[in-house]
DNA sequence: GGTCACTATGACAACGTTGTCTCCACCCGG
DNA sequence: CCGGGTGGAGACAACGTTGTCATAGTGACC
């Protein structure tokens, strides 16, 4: 900026003026400025300015368990939309299911000052927060609540969305209905296991523990338990699947089997309607989960002192045609 | 960092010293600090401590079409990947395929003083980008070149892979072959035009303009399409979709059709395997893509001054079963 | 006991901006 | 001709850090 004064023939205060469009400068002034800055490539910093102004930094973090993940990154898209509508940009980081590097994001973001934080949260405990939600920086959990703090949450309707999987498969006749969930320190995957038993025992199901599997979904984890609980004499005639990760899984051990269970998939994701049969889902508005969210958080950047909410999206059945095979 | 020297009765210094972990601080003296940094949680602000080091910020910009397409979050989430090797933290933004959005981004990123660029360019001129290269950041192209300088680029060999495709299906009998490509303002979507005619060349099949359909696809578009290209006596019995974008409407197209082309797909996607038939695709590796322009940006911010690099990755194609059919 | 090296600490400036205050020149009305 | 208002511009401090240098204290050695 000197530079451009210099060259301007101008006070460095004088270059300010210009580039915040401040009133009070001459014209022929203003434009020997543009021009030197022109000349030079000058371009503001603007982490010298929002330390000197105090004010925000214009920016969000947001974490995911993985950028890379089809859910997250639609989750990404929409708050990214939101983020931009208040002229925010947005950091983002994948904590790959880990609680330490969920919380080294989180610090980081902190330490960058952003403006707030919208997090997927990977572990239980976030007392590392409360120091930095009091100094000011909001924070909202998207998808899984905190672990031992009270804050902002959007969540869906997990337990009705798997009683309503449940009471879908049993209305079309089954009554041995297997369960792959993911880890069941998740807390979408607990949620659905608990909305899975309940609706068991609103549709008069006996729940069958033999009939769950809960584990960090892998194509082998998945192909084994296909392998168990779908074959022999006392098989599943239906089985959901707990998220859109062991559902992919699933697809791919069943391509191959002789009976194909029913089958009903919590999280919908692409061409699902286009595999034969086409894949019956409890679809969530991924996009509304990340705008609500956000808007959450851009209220509370903009003042909202009001007491934590906890919002729960609704969920609906889709039915395409794998849910709705007989027995 | 007052507060915490004053809580402490040190100077401000010995408290950079201590969060910096700085030799020379009397254990003691160490130990106040930290219970003062902890009882006010205090967190340095690193944009304070970059503008002070005159250093980088430890941030790169990634700007791409759309975060939330999959074939972007993977490329996302590999250069996360990479950047979390080098200590740093990605700001991510959507161009939307609008070349002034980009500059936007690009400029708001400078600003920030991002320590380089990875962008997917939706524009074609790119002089706007040349002060601030000149002044230190570098820029990497991602997917498609820059427009009128030149930079850093890393591409896939689209002509190669259409070449490919249309070889492959010429191979299987078929001497009609219609191309579905998204518009062809879009270099990737340009190239494998030329690809897909060089093929016919080289294949013996007279190029049919009339085949071809270049616009940005949506479900009617492509629906349309399906219509002229694949009925009537003449129609074409196999068809290349341009992008994942083109494929996915186009399989919906197909979903209901009577008489099914042979297919193959510039582009892989999820659950390609697990469709009826199995789509042939030509498949490139896109974290291998995002993996190669990271690598190359962090060797310019470490100070590689070798004169721009231009890389193209290999395709190879899946053949799945969809591109195996007879006319 | 004086010098030396070394440890522990602080004062101060500077990074690139911008808010506040001040200053000067000019114009207007009386 | 003077007082007051106004438009245009600069000097200076401050944002929260850290690099540089200075200083005071402590042993150790000859």
């Amino acid at each position: 900026m000197s530079d451009v004064a210099r060259l301007a023939g101008v006070s460095i205060k004088t270059v300010s003026r210009v580039v915040n469009d401040e009133p009070a400068v001459h014209p022929d002034t203003a434009e020997r400025v543009m021009a030197a800055i022109e000349q030079l490539g000058f371009r503001r910093n603007l982490g010298a300015r929002n330390l000197r102004r105090g004010s925000t930094t214009g920016t969000i973090g947001l974490i995911v368990e993985d950028v890379g993940n089809p859910f997250y990154s639609e989750l990404n898209r929409a708050v990214e939309r939101i983020a931009t509508s208040f002229g925010r940009q947005v950091l983002t980081g994948s904590s790959e299911e880990n609680s330490d590097r969920e919380r080294e994001l989180v610090l980081e973001f902190c330490a960058r000052r952003v403006d707030g934080i919208l997090v997927v949260p990977a572990g239980l405990q976030h007392g590392y927060l409360v120091p930095e939600m009091r100094a000011g920086t909001p924070v909202v959990f998207i998808d899984r609540p905190a672990g031992d703090i009270v804050a902002d949450t959007v969540l869906v309707d997990n337990l009705g969305g798997t009683i309503e999987a449940v009471t879908h498969l049993a209305r079309h006749g089954h009554r041995r209905i297997a369960f792959l969930g993911d880890s069941p320190d998740i807390f979408t995957a607990a949620e659905r296991l608990r909305g899975f038993r309940e609706g068991c025992v609103r549709n008069g199901i006996s729940y069958d523990e033999s009939l769950v599997s809960m584990r960090t979904p892998t194509p082998e984890y998945i192909g084994d338990a296909v392998q168990r609980l779908l074959e022999g004499p006392d098989a599943a005639t239906a089985v959901i699947a707990g998220n859109n990760r062991v559902a992919v899984h699933l697809l791919r051990a069943l391509a191959h089997a002789e009976r194909r269970p029913a089958m009903v998939s919590f999280d919908d994701f692409e061409l699902a309607d286009l595999l034969d049969p086409p894949v019956t889902v409890v679809a969530h508005d991924v996009s509304a989960l990340g705008h609500a969210a956000a808007e959450l958080l851009f209220s509370r950047v903009q003042g909202d002192q009001s007491p934590p909410r906890k919002v729960v999206l609704p969920v609906h059945l889709v039915a395409r045609g794998s849910g709705e095979v007989a027995p």
